[in-house]
RNA sequence: GGGUGCGUAGCUCAAUGGUAGAGCAGUGGCCUUUUAAGCCAUUGGUUCAGGGUUCGAGCCCCUGCGCACUCACCA
């Protein structure tokens, strides 16, 4: 549930301050009146917390009886306060470790003060050796500890329990909105949602790698943009107060990347953000991030295989796998990728023949005729795609590449030679998902023109899906543009797969939500 | 945007239309090796919001808000 919260200053009236932040304020007071700083401004770790486990672990491996002295800090997640002695753990996001305090080696002043200033949650420094407990726990056994910063609300998780090496939660934070919305609580308190976005770092790392190696050169495109266009999508619009000028997010980086085809770059990249002002759903963010690559002097069966290649090299750098789980199934990116002809596949599924149906009206008849259901008055295309998003795309949950795509909704893509129907495109699917998406990219600029000028007639009556005309790109083309490959590919839909998550926002740290009134 | 479901203490969850509860956290006491939470005691609620039905509503009805699932649109 949410709370309009207040700020609670001395001498206000503390608004919306629940008692269990009252109690910890009334601490901040009492310490700062007993000359303790609750936010002192340094803090003076000499090792990470894992880090000095492991030192301690090789000393005992090594048989010695090394005493290993160290200043720790990290968030006390538990306090066990028993009179003269006490114990807590902190967890500092690279381990945990216990924290011993006796009241002999600390003193009754400092006993005292963990007692009536300490909670979980708070930040801590604390100074001692390792050592393990009876029950053989490795321990710092503390000789100083202090505040680091006091935290005034408390964390949601419950308790820990250490089974086999395990942390085991129990009644953690579980409720999807406050996870989503106080995403720093879900991640204070749940390791494996930290995972999940250290595993998505490690994921972005390895692509650019792979994609630097290769003499792909890393690039910025705008992201403010007077005409949009590169995808089938409705763009969120802005407007840029002083040049009195309507600017639009970007939905694609696709025709400024090829510009720099055109300025004699031989391959770049970009990943970024792109936005598109449409549903969202378990595999849809308003925003979401993108690697697209163009590749001079190749096509789009080059581009699969370097695809394959990728993807395989990315799991293994990333998970030190090709073979993943994704919601139940086992899904093998050592091996090649099936390769189906699209027209064959739809022939297969349906048993339409999309090269007999060459135009809007036959293939809707032909559709009709089978009692598959569809949108009157779509355009040839969209049929197809349709029928590829219903019928093909949830059947592919091992990694498929479709290949040769219908012309009228590839605007950018280059044709098949002799088949004026269809473009050399594919796009590829893991788990029931689209995952990329690549041709061999249209540097015709006469047949480019010509393709705009369809865009426009196709979608006369659909503004905002409408692709306008370019006419600088179109320049750009017409000063010469190689040959070559292009390609897209969503990286919050690979971190679902590599991370085996079945929704978008668990790979978005902050995935858009509705706001929430505030009251 | 449509359909279905859900919303109770800080967290995780109970509660035939009849006094709103439990565990954990919090608070108090005892305790020098605990381990899910040492032991004992105890506080804590605008039941998402606003209407309605009823002697009586957490529960039934209506409206709104949010979330989840799903359909549509899309990557």
């Amino acid at each position: 549930m949410y709370r309009g919260r207040g700020f609670y200053l001395e001498g206000k009236t503390p608004m919306e301050t629940n008692e269990l932040e009252k109690i910890r304020i009334e601490k901040i007071h009492q310490m700062r009146a007993a000359g303790l700083e609750p936010y002192p401004t340094r803090a003076e770790p000499t090792l990470a917390i894992q880090g000095a486990v492991n030192a301690f672990l090789k000393a005992e491996a090594d048989g010695g009886d090394a005493v290993i002295s160290t200043t720790l800090a990290g968030r006390v997640r538990s306090l066990r306060l028993m009179g003269k002695l006490a114990f807590a753990h902190i967890e500092d996001g690279s381990g945990r470790v216990q924290l011993m305090l006796r009241v002999n080696e600390v003193g009754e002043a400092l006993m005292a003060q963990l007692r009536d200033y300490y909670d979980l949650g708070d930040f801590v420094e604390a100074n001692g050796t390792l050592m393990r407990t009876k029950t053989n726990e490795v321990t710092l056994l503390v000789s100083s500890l202090r505040m680091l910063a006091k935290a005034v609300t408390p964390l949601p998780a419950a308790k820990d329990e250490v089974v086999d090496g395990e942390v085991v939660r129990h009644a953690t934070l579980s409720d999807p909105e406050t996870r989503y919305r106080q995403r720093y609580a879900d991640l204070a308190v749940n390791p494996e949602v930290r995972e999940v976005f250290r595993a998505r770092a490690r994921i972005t790392r390895a692509l650019r790698e792979f994609l630097d190696e290769r003499d792909f050169i890393e690039v910025e495109t705008p992201i403010l943009q007077p005409i949009y266009g590169g995808a089938a999508a409705k763009p969120f619009v802005t407007h840029h107060n002083q040049l009195k000028q309507d600017l639009f997010l970007r939905i694609s980086f696709e025709l400024y990347l090829k510009r720099l085809l055109v300025g004699m770059f031989r391959g770049v990249y970009e990943i970024g953000r792109d936005f598109r002002n449409e549903g969202v759903s378990f595999k849809h963010n308003p925003e979401f991030t993108q690697l697209e690559f163009y590749w001079a002097y190749a096509d789009y069966l080059k581009v699969m295989d370097l695809t394959e290649e990728m993807v395989r090299f990315v799991a293994q750098a990333a998970l030190g796998t090709t073979i993943i789980a994704y919601d139940g199934n086992t899904i093998d990116l050592t091996k090649p990728w099936q390769r189906l002809n699209l027209r064959q596949a739809l022939l297969d599924a349906t048993g339409i023949d999309i090269a007999a149906c060459p135009d809007d009206a036959s293939l809707a008849a032909a559709m009709k005729a089978k009692d598959l259901p569809f949108k009157p008055g779509s355009t040839r295309g969209k049929l197809i795609d349709g029928l590829l998003g219903d019928y093909l795309e949830p059947t592919f949950i091992q990694p498929t590449f479709l290949y040769d795509y219908p012309r009228d909704i590839s605007p950018l893509a280059k044709s098949k030679p002799g088949d004026p129907t269809t473009v050399e495109r594919f796009e590829g699917f893991i788990g029931g998902m689209e995952l990329c998406n690549a041709f061999t990219e249209l540097n015709d600029p006469l047949d480019q023109e010509s393709r705009f000028l369809e865009m426009g007639r196709d979608y006369e009556d659909d503004d905002e899906e409408r692709h306008p005309m370019d006419e600088d790109y179109l320049r750009a083309m017409s000063y010469g543009m190689p040959p070559n490959g292009g390609f897209g590919m969503g990286i919050d839909r690979l971190t679902m797969l590599l991370t085996d998550r079945k929704t978008i926002r668990e790979v978005i740290l902050f995935p858009h939500l509705r706001e929430r009134e505030e009251d």
